[in-house]
DNA sequence: ATAATTTTAGGAATTATTACTGTTTTATTT
DNA sequence: AAATAAAACAGTAATAATTCCTAAAATTAT
C-alpha cells in the first residue's frame, strides 16, 4: 500500500506555515521548526516543503531574489513584493483570470493559467518614506 | 569621471541577446559568447548581463525552476511558458496595466508595477499532444 | 605615448538545494 | 502486543547557480 506517511515534523512545518502570515523560505522554516524539534535537519524540511507543494498543501512563491518561499495559504491570492523593503504581502483582489483570455488573443497555443507579482510600495514604507 | 567602458564581451552579449527569440540562461549565454570569444569566463557573463539588466539593456526572467533567463527584447511584452516543453515564448497582447489599479483596491501602499507569467501548452505542444 | 580607470580571465568561495545512507518512526499484520 | 514492511529521518556529501577576488589586459582620457 504505496502511500505517505504521517511525520511530526512535517506536521509541525505545515503548522507553522499555517499561522503565519509571512513568506518564509526554506531556511526560516528550519529555524522555525527546530525550536519545537531541535534535532530536525534541513533535508528534512527541503523534502517536506516539496511534498506538501506537489500536494497542493502549501504554495511555492519564485520571486527573483535569492531563495524561494512558501505560503501556507492555499486560497487564491495574488502577492505583493515592497521595492523598498522586501517585504511579501498578500493582496486580497478579485480573481484575475479574464487576463487568461486577452492573453488567448491571437495565441495558437492553450493558455491554462498565470502567475502574478505586483510590486511597489507596502503600506509601512510608503508612510515612512514621506 | 567615473563611468562604465565598452568592452567587446560586453558588447558580443548584447548582440546575441538581441538576436534571438530566445531567453537563454546566462550559461547558454556563454557557449553563444565563446564561439566569438573563446577565452571568456562564466564570470564576466554574469557581471555583464547583471549590469546591463541593470541599465535597462536587456530584462532579467525569474520563472520557478533552475537559472535565471534574460531577454533581449525591452519591448514591453508578456511571457508564456509550457507545462510540457518548457520552452518561453513572448506573447504579444495589449497591456495589462488596468490590473494595478485593480490592485490598488483596499490595499493601503501603491501598486508601481507588476509581472505575470502565463502558462499552459505552447502551440506545438498542443498540437502534438492531441 | 602615458597614465588612470575599468574590465577581464581564471579560479576560489558562497548559497541554495538535492542526493545518499544507515538508523529510527510509523503503519500494518500477525 | 510483537514482528514486519515501508516511509521518513538525521547527518553529511554532492551539485548547481552565482558571486567574489586578484593580477593582468583593454579602454579612455591626457
Amino acid at each position: 500500500m504505496a502511500g505517505i506517511k504521517f511525520s511530526r515534523q512535517r506536521q509541525a512545518i505545515l503548522d507553522y506555515l499555517r499561522q503565519t502570515k509571512d513568506h518564509p523560505t526554506a531556511d526560516i522554516v528550519y529555524t522555525h521548526v527546530r525550536e519545537l524539534y531541535p534535532k530536525v535537519s534541513l533535508g528534512t524540511v527541503y523534502r517536506n516543503l516539496n511534498l506538501l507543494a506537489e500536494e497542493g498543501e502549501i504554495l511555492r512563491l519564485t520571486q527573483g531574489n535569492g531563495s524561494e518561499r512558501f505560503d501556507g495559504n492555499t486560497e487564491p491570492h495574488y502577492h505583493f513584493i515592497c521595492n523598498h523593503c522586501k517585504h511579501i504581502l498578500d493582496l486580497k483582489i478579485t480573481s484575475l483570470e479574464h487576463i487568461n483570455t486577452l492573453a488567448n488573443v491571437g495565441f495558437d497555443g492553450m493558455i491554462e493559467g498565470h502567475e502574478v507579482l505586483f510590486y511597489g510600495l507596502c503600506p509601512t514604507c510608503k508612510k515612512n518614506i514621506n
